[in-house]
DNA sequence: TTTAGCACTCATTGATAAAGAGTGCTAACA
DNA sequence: TGTTAGCACTCTTTATCAATGAGTGCTAAA
């Protein structure tokens, strides 16, 4: 449908502004290398490009700036394969190779990695529940009214909740319970402690006394409250040094979502394998227009296992971008295939 | 040394000042009620505060802004105590009234009423590792190589740690371990911790197998990590919404220093007991240049325990701030107190 | 001692002009 | 017939200038 030429020019035209972020016109373009007519040329390729909604003028006599459909087509056409330099693999090869244990630990400093290497703002989503299995469960007591339970998963995660204790339940009586619990729980996956809760155990212990009842019907409650999500957000300052980003206002809404960290993290849980790109309008928050959310997934067998994301304005170097996300998220994969 | 009216002409200024972020004239100071004298007279004293520098001008023909030192007098000397609506006390009270048994919880809840009620950045220090001490170890093991040791304290503060075991170590040798910890270490402050470990500890263990002697040498170092600081930050934005920080450099280096938590931990740590108000160049970092940080301490028995704090710009609500801080302080206080 | 009056200063605003970048169209060219 | 040079035109940006208005400092009168 586009002319080898008009793709030549669309191609300089996008390059071009990502890096300058100012309109580019028909003389900038026939001074690159790569094009060999004439402004006069260019100028009629670029009212066709405009006319198919590729590019856009600021004014009547502005240069072209892409438009979104223009990104988008970029992106699925136009961008080269980008090769990190081998700086910046080792950079990322020394974070990794660092003993780490935590899971935690390794996103956190994903998220800084991404934003470092790209200097947009990063955000990783910690790995979820999906097949994740209960490991262990322990109970201490805190005080006469009140204990912590703490559940550990196959994969490393910890968790604490506290809960209240009805006065007269031993510690042995904890014990006791704990005890059950493990027993019934051990290698159940997080997803399906609900039910496992409510059904099997719940009438297991019908048998044993009320306030046995009464302590398992409150750690029950804790052990099922649904825990924050964790997410790491990386660079934040990065976004306010985008010219796009100039204005306080649009900085200010988009600190303010990205604050409310549910809406966030369903995003990135809701986002395809591998990598997707959403050029402003394709972002559903409004917050989100005039930004771009590339997103990469990282799993364990198959099995997706989180989001890691950059969000920049949609003068974005997608390219840069969408490599440096394809090597992190195979890295976490990896790593996390060792451990398990 | 200043006259009664001059106190009275600057507490004007200063007053309003705040409100309105614009410069004061001679004009606006005489319609004040309380102000019963001409503009020409006010235009004398406000030339001798500014001779004495209380008072500036933004240029030779503007009205008058209050200085640093000017706010600091009005700090000491003029501001009149301020009472919190009853809807506002009632907003705190709920939310303390709301069992809540975790530390950190209530700490971040006072994070955010604190920005909410005045709308500037709150920072609050969780509870420091003062006067707590340890209540549990317990170890559960991972994989054939790695454990996790789970720290907790009499405040219900809970942490885990991850480390190496050697191969060839059971489960029951970790169980050995670990009842030999608590035997030694259940109710040691935790600031005694690295003393006990190094010395009494590792005497007793020099009696067992080497195997035994390196899991505890991985153990010992996993327990005493430094672990990151808790610094709870809330209404982040509330910042953009201040007059004076529409330039995005300013906000971009403020938040950038915000962001290196162990400064701003150490800051907040430092702070004398009570409130305390640090007035632009009183401060000691020069990102917080034309900001104030009002802090007060929270205790338990006597002792500090932690810190909250506002940071907003010189030009600040001090009354409500400062009285807002002692509402809530001293609420901090009463809570952790009636839990131990 | 206080205040009215007045000349003066400076920021802000709007209007106007000049410069410059870029376009679209037309006509000439290969 | 596709490409290009030329040119008139548009629109932004920047500078300059004048008018307005808020506010001051000083002087002299009350």
């Amino acid at each position: 449908m586009l002319t080898n030429r008009q793709l030549q020019v669309l191609q300089v035209i996008i390059d071009e502004f990502i890096h300058s972020a100012q309109p580019i016109g028909s003389r900038a373009i026939a001074k690159k290398n790569e094009i060999t007519f004439s402004p006069a040329t260019i100028r009629n390729e670029m009212a066709d490009l405009e006319e198919m909604g590729f590019i856009e003028k600021t004014h009547t006599s502005s240069g072209r700036v892409p438009s979104e459909k223009g990104y988008r087509f970029y992106v699925d056409h136009l961008i080269s394969p980008f090769q990190l330099s081998q700086g910046e693999m080792n950079t990322i090869q020394r974070t990794f190779e660092k003993e780490m244990v935590e899971f935690e630990q390794i996103v956190q400093k994903s998220a800084g990695i991404l934003s470092d290497l790209t200097n947009y703002t990063s955000i990783v989503l910690g790995p979820g529940v999906f097949d994740t299995t209960l490991k262990q469960i322990q109970i201490v007591s805190m005080s006469n009214i009140s204990a912590v339970a703490i559940l550990i998963t196959n994969t490393g995660h910890i968790e604490h909740r506290f809960f209240n204790v009805p006065a007269g339940i031993k510690t042995s009586d904890l014990e006791k319970l704990v005890n059950i619990l493990n027993d019934r729980l051990v290698g159940v996956p997080i997803i399906e402690l609900r039910e496992k809760l409510y059904g099997e155990v719940t009438i297991l212990l019908k048998q044993h006394s009320d306030d046995f009842a009464t302590t398992y019907s409150y750690l029950k409650e804790a052990l099922l409250e649904e825990q924050p999500v964790k997410l790491y957000v990386g660079g934040k300052t990065n976004i306010m040094m985008q010219p796009e980003f100039k204005d306080i206002n649009k900085i200010q809404s988009l600190y303010t979502i990205m604050e409310q960290e549910d809406l966030i993290a369903n995003l990135l849980r809701s986002s395809d394998k591998g990598i997707q790109v959403s050029i402003g309008h394709e972002n559903k928050l409004d917050e989100m227009q005039g930004c771009s959310l590339i997103t990469a997934t990282y799993s364990l067998g198959g099995e997706q296992m989180g989001t890691i994301a950059l969000l920049g304005p949609t003068r974005m170097e997608y390219s840069r971008v969408i490599s440096v996300l394809n090597v992190l998220s195979r890295r976490l994969s990896k790593t996390f295939h060792s451990w398990y």
